[in-house]
RNA sequence: GGCUCGUUCGUCUAACGGUUAGGACAGCGGCUUUUCAAGCCGUUAACAGGGGUUCGAUUCCCCUACGAGCUACCA
């Protein structure tokens, strides 16, 4: 076998948005080009014009590039959001290459690998119905095959309109040799005389992107199973032309929880709409690779980096693979974890949503709710019960069976007590001190850790549920700890 | 209906003839504890069924069942 250049691409339709199961093809694609200093490539396959979307292709580009996904040769935006294309193979946008197609489908005619046909939809639409009627398979009979062609030449002159079908044979069989999932058989008399050029004279997907992939020099064909019945077409486009085919690999596909085939209607599918949710991109790439592959089975996390060195295609699963969500959070916490201070403050500020006086004060509180989130669009609900002007008839200030006189008597000695600490008390990071110093106090006082603390931290924050006093005394700084404890000792 | 693919805990997966079938998420229990969250520890739970092949099958082959994909002038 000859020595070629590992080049993979990913080749979506601009139809709307980038699907979780494209954006696990397109990292796959990746991964094995990173993996072996191939080329990824970014081809547009806009050969339907009434699904054409305006707008598509930048999406589709963009969210790609905001999860790292990046092809090295293709179609590419730009950081001003402007579509150019950049390699030596192109147009990669295949509408640019209609007549490349156009004149790829004649030579198929002229060498008698396909004809031209002029049955009408209503035809055909009727034989289909009978087909189903009898119970048969639904394919097309034929009867275009056969025409004389300078019958074929004189109706096409006089206007009539047709398309092309592909002339494949009636007898024997092919098998494909899957890089995934092996040997695959099919008997060519069950395949359909495949349309490649349409009547409005643009290619089919199957013409298209077979004769781009072979202009391009993709060398791996990387795609979702549901292609894995139309392989058989494209391996006979390949040898009508005496084109040496690139190995197929057919991707197991991503599941609805009810085992079908993953849809919108089941929820989210769209990237960017779990990255609108606050998944980061890492997490989503780590999250979409280990399903239908895992380097080891003993580990769930992986910089992309590192599914770059990693990455086997012969090793990626055979099987459909369902969401789950639960372990998408799991994973998205630990990156959220990993963040520094600075970059997680970064990304999360702009989300908080609420106007608090001191900007070091919202700070702390951000880091202070960090572990109790899962995703980032869970920043403002966590954070702004914590400055809401706490309402202490709603809440209970006093723990367990204690009297409010008590719970007041206490939290007077509290505030007493944290007035007359110095200044380095209060200084952010000294968490470990004020606690200890307070309960060393409490201890003095023989009191119980439960009948103090549970009404200073109810005090604080206002909430039954709540970060620890500690936390919450560190966050808010003397002043608005002081104010909130008066505010609860009045009430009582 | 036809063709094709698939089938390990609820879910994602490891295992490439010999393991007490491993890990993770979720679940459950406990610890910690002023509450919640986190954390830590522990625990429940799987080879779809039946035939072969083999000294030995989760692993290889066949059949069945179930699931899925395709069956367009959509990709």
């Amino acid at each position: 076998m000859s020595q070629t250049r590992l080049r993979v691409r990913y080749a979506p339709s601009p139809t709307g948005y980038l699907h979780i199961g494209g954006l696990r093809t397109a990292l796959y694609n990746e991964l094995l080009a990173r993996k072996h200093g191939g080329d990824f490539i970014l081809r547009i396959e806009d050969t339907d014009q009434t699904r054409f979307v305006p707008g598509a292709t930048e999406n589709l580009c963009s969210s790609l590039k905001r999860c790292g996904v990046e092809a090295n040769e293709g179609v590419w935006i730009d950081d001003q959001g402007n579509l150019i294309e950049r390699g030596e193979y192109g147009p990669y946008t295949q509408s640019k290459r209609k007549e490349k197609h156009k004149a790829y489908a004649e030579q198929l005619v002229t060498m008698g690998k396909a004809y031209p046909c002029f049955c009408t939809s209503e035809r055909l639409d009727k034989l289909r119905e009978e087909q189903q009627l009898m119970k048969q398979p639904t394919m097309y009979d034929g009867h275009c095959r056969n025409v004389a062609s300078d019958e074929t030449q004189r109706r096409i002159m006089a206007g009539e309109t047709y398309v092309i079908r592909l002339k494949l044979p009636k007898e024997g069989n092919v098998t494909i040799d899957d890089v995934i999932r092996g040997q695959v058989t099919f008997d060519w008399k069950l395949i359909d005389d495949q349309v490649i050029i349409k009547s409005d004279g643009f290619p089919t997907y199957h013409l298209a992107s077979m004769c781009d992939d072979h202009d391009m020099q993709i060398s791996h064909v990387i795609r979702g199973e549901e292609w894995l019945s139309s392989t058989p077409k494209h391996l006979f486009i390949f040898s009508s032309f005496g084109w040496e085919p690139p190995r197929f690999a057919h991707l197991p596909l991503l599941l609805n929880p009810d085992r079908s085939k993953l849809s919108k209607r089941q929820g989210d599918v769209a990237v960017e709409d779990f990255l609108e949710k606050g998944y980061l991109p890492e997490a989503l790439i780590n999250f979409v690779a280990m399903l239908g592959w895992n380097p080891t089975g003993d580990r769930e996390i992986y910089a992309h980096d590192e599914l770059r060195s990693l990455f086997a295609l012969e090793n990626v699963n055979k099987s459909g693979a369902i969401l789950n969500l639960e372990k998408l959070d799991w994973i998205n916490e630990q990156y959220l974890r990993a963040l520094s201070e600075n970059a997680y403050l970064e990304l999360v500020r702009p989300l908080a949503k609420i106007s608090v006086e001191d900007p070091a004060i919202l700070d702390r509180a951000l880091l202070l709710i960090r572990e109790r989130l899962h995703r980032l669009n869970q920043v403002h609900e966590c954070i702004s019960p914590l400055f809401q002007e706490p309402n202490y008839n709603e809440i209970n200030l006093t723990w367990k069976a204690q009297s409010p006189e008590t719970a007041k008597e206490i939290l007077n000695e509290v505030r007493n007590f944290l007035h007359a600490q110095s200044k380095s008390f209060w200084e952010w990071g000294n968490r470990t001190a004020i606690e200890q110093t307070i309960k060393t106090w409490i201890a003095e006082k023989k009191w119980q850790n439960g009948e103090v603390l549970w009404p200073v931290r109810v005090a604080l924050s206002g909430q039954e549920k709540s970060p620890s006093p500690f936390e919450l005394l560190e966050t808010y700084g003397k002043e608005m700890s002081l104010k909130r404890l008066d505010a609860a000792i009045g009430s009582l």
